[in-house]
DNA sequence: TCTTTTTTGGAGTTGACACTCCATTTTTGT
DNA sequence: ACAAAAATGGAGTGTCAACTCCAAAAAAGA
């Protein structure tokens, strides 16, 4: 990942890989101060010295499992998230989201939003990396509603960029709530008055 | 904290109180994770062993950051907190939270949030303690709205209470954004969506 | 005042963690 | 096959953080 690395073989790009998702794994679940060196070495079956061969520092690995978290997270919501143009749409994925928090027992959060709460402060070097990740979920999001504005399933007035955001903070505030409540109450609340939100803006 | 704890002097409250407040603002900066003991001494001029006789372990000084965190939001909200029963206060209070988060210049996100990120699966012990602030915040909320529906300022099918968790998501959320954006925009359209929502529910 | 309890200072201990070094094995390219 | 480059194993290092101990000072209560 740093400038002039040196090329990977075809076993050298797997080790990374496996590296990245242990780590992602664990950092998830235990948090990034929470997660050694070490347990990422055992968890990915690495002998001590491979990560720093991979990666120049810690930071290093943290900032590949941001992106390897955004991709994650935005590949676990197609197709749908790249067809958000209809209020059908909206609420498939809407109970997309929900499931997959009951899925896992409401732990965990957001992948991207708890790196972010996480590092926002304490790496500020990082926090373009998350915005970046985020920047491309409020992307897929903002460009379904303009279509719908397009296509004349929104008024003129509503602006489609806002709303996005609008509901891109609704996931994660829902997510946040669910995760610390151990329910996903908040998480259907909050995304649920979004989307009324953005119907009653119909023409 | 801890039960049995001996009885304080007025200097050993003094003392407790100093280091609760200097832990609580070196956590909302730098993270639990990110804030030695060391440094809570130095930041709130006491001897090392200081901490220890207050507390029996750095978990039980976290507890207690929780806590005073938690009445520092809420006082930060007063009065208005305690009467958001009318759209007007409602607005007048989505105008003080983003105020605050601009006077700060959007670091640090929501100091109970912050806190409840990090905890949440690193300290699952503490979960309870997180959610206790978030309902004292919810109910709040809950009590102006379900004050608006009674007066009539609601719709009867609108449910204060669904709102009231909708509403505080949408502030963890847009706080969670606006951090990582370092720009109050997603803040303040998360919050002007949700009260939309709630001024449509007018009779 | 005089005993008891609380508060304070500071040195010390233990363990964990990020990171390094170097030798060995495996793979690549010719 | 054979040099060069990449991948791996494992021992080792220095730092820092949580937590302990004990003795001295200050306050409380009678």
């Amino acid at each position: 990942m740093t400038a002039g690395e040196v090329r990977l073989t075809r076993k050298g790009q797997a080790t990374r890989n496996r590296i990245v998702a242990a780590a992602a794994e664990l950092m998830f679940v235990r948090g990034v101060a929470g997660t050694s060196t070490d347990d990422v070495q055992l968890a990915a079956g690495v002998s001590p010295s491979q990560i720093y061969h991979y990666f120049g520092d810690k930071k290093d690995l943290v900032r590949a499992v941001i992106a390897h978290q955004t991709d994650a997270v935005l590949a676990g919501q197609q197709p749908l998230l790249s067809r958000l143009d209809t209020m059908e749409a909206l609420r498939a994925w809407r109970e997309l989201i929900v499931d997959m928090q009951r899925q896992r027992a409401c732990e965990g959060g957001c992948p991207i939003g708890s790196l972010g709460s996480e590092l926002a402060e304490t790496c500020p070097e990082m926090r373009p990396d998350v915005a970046a990740g985020f920047a491309r979920w409020e992307a897929a999001i903002r460009d379904g509603l303009r279509t719908m504005r397009a296509r004349g399933d929104l008024r003129q007035e509503a602006d489609p960029d806002l709303l996005a955001l609008a509901l891109l903070s609704a996931v994660q505030g829902g997510l946040l709530l669910t995760q610390i409540r151990r329910d996903t109450a908040a998480l259907e609340a909050a995304l649920d008055a979004m989307l009324d939100r953005i119907a009653s803006l119909a023409p």
